[in-house]
DNA sequence: TAATTGGTTCTGAATTTGCAGAACTAAATA
DNA sequence: TATTTAGTTCTGCAAATTCAGAACCAATTA
């Protein structure tokens, strides 16, 4: 019950990413090990021998994943061990809080507004397009995951 | 014509937050300032005074800013100096850029859920949920930045 | 009560990054 | 041709981050 190579490739290409997501190489390998291998539970010691990465790294990135929703775990009666496992359908909140973030900028932006001085009008004009489209993105955005989330718990 | 402690302290605000957005320091105080102070286009040399930052990270932060679009410059006859304006209106392309690095993952993960075992049934189910709404955003905010950018410039 | 096991914490080393300060270039002016 | 000016490049340092390795703790088992 091992990672083949082709998975590992795969695993490298996916932790690029999520190290471009802003996460550490670490966390970033364990979250594609566990949505890339076939096994979907896997302890510590699994983690760190699969990665070849340290104990304490592993431990490190898992207990920030668990902290962020990102990973979870699960026991097994009489067994001390945990079994991590990627939290996916939570990852749903991750992209609706990534889009959330390029767009809460706007709440600065109308205090910028607020205080600029009246005699730069076109550029205000400008600056006030910009806060209308992302409130208009935003709550456009709301609405769509308000609406998926309700097609999802309807389904299950 | 210089700024205000208010206008700096707001700067710093809008500084944290760009840093936030992966800016280093100097850029993002670049870009506050030249969104809060009164006066819109400045040269090197006033921005470097008013930030109280060294010359050459403001040139270092400034060209960067020049090569991402987020800066511009105009010139004036015989003058060698130029003078530095944010480029408020490729802002949308920001915005629309961050939402859709959001969003990249997808195409990484629909690689991954191709060459899953499918004995994980509902693990690959939650994945490709996942990437089916991603994919469903992603349609989305096209047609709506579409929109709005027709209708900015039908109104110009 | 000693040994093992799963997990945590600490320390130091390696890497990366951004910035300051100084040296520098090229154009314009004296 | 010397000086000033606008902007660029280089060098080295300081801070931050992350990881490995070792020591550690607490629970379980021998």
């Amino acid at each position: 019950m091992n990672v083949t190579v082709a998975q590992k490739r795969l695993i490298e290409k996916l932790g690029v990413f999520f190290e471009g997501q802003g996460r550490t190489s670490a966390e970033a390998r364990i979250i594609a090990l566990l949505l890339v291998a076939d096994q979907l539970e896997m302890t510590l010691e699994e983690i760190q021998q699969r990665l070849t990465i340290s104990k304490s790294a592993v431990n490190n990135a898992i207990n920030l994943l668990l902290l962020t929703q990102q990973l979870e775990y699960v026991t097994k009666p009489g067994d001390r061990k945990k079994y991590y496992k990627s939290k996916i359908e939570q990852w749903m909140s991750h992209v609706e809080a990534h889009v959330e973030k390029a767009l809460e900028g706007r709440i600065l932006l109308r205090e910028a507004l607020k205080q600029r001085t009246p005699s730069t009008k076109e550029f205000n004009t400008a600056l006030k397009d910009m806060i209308d489209f992302m409130e208009f993105v935003q709550s456009h955005h709301q609405d769509l995951f308000a609406k998926w989330k309700k097609s999802k718990t309807s389904k299950s």
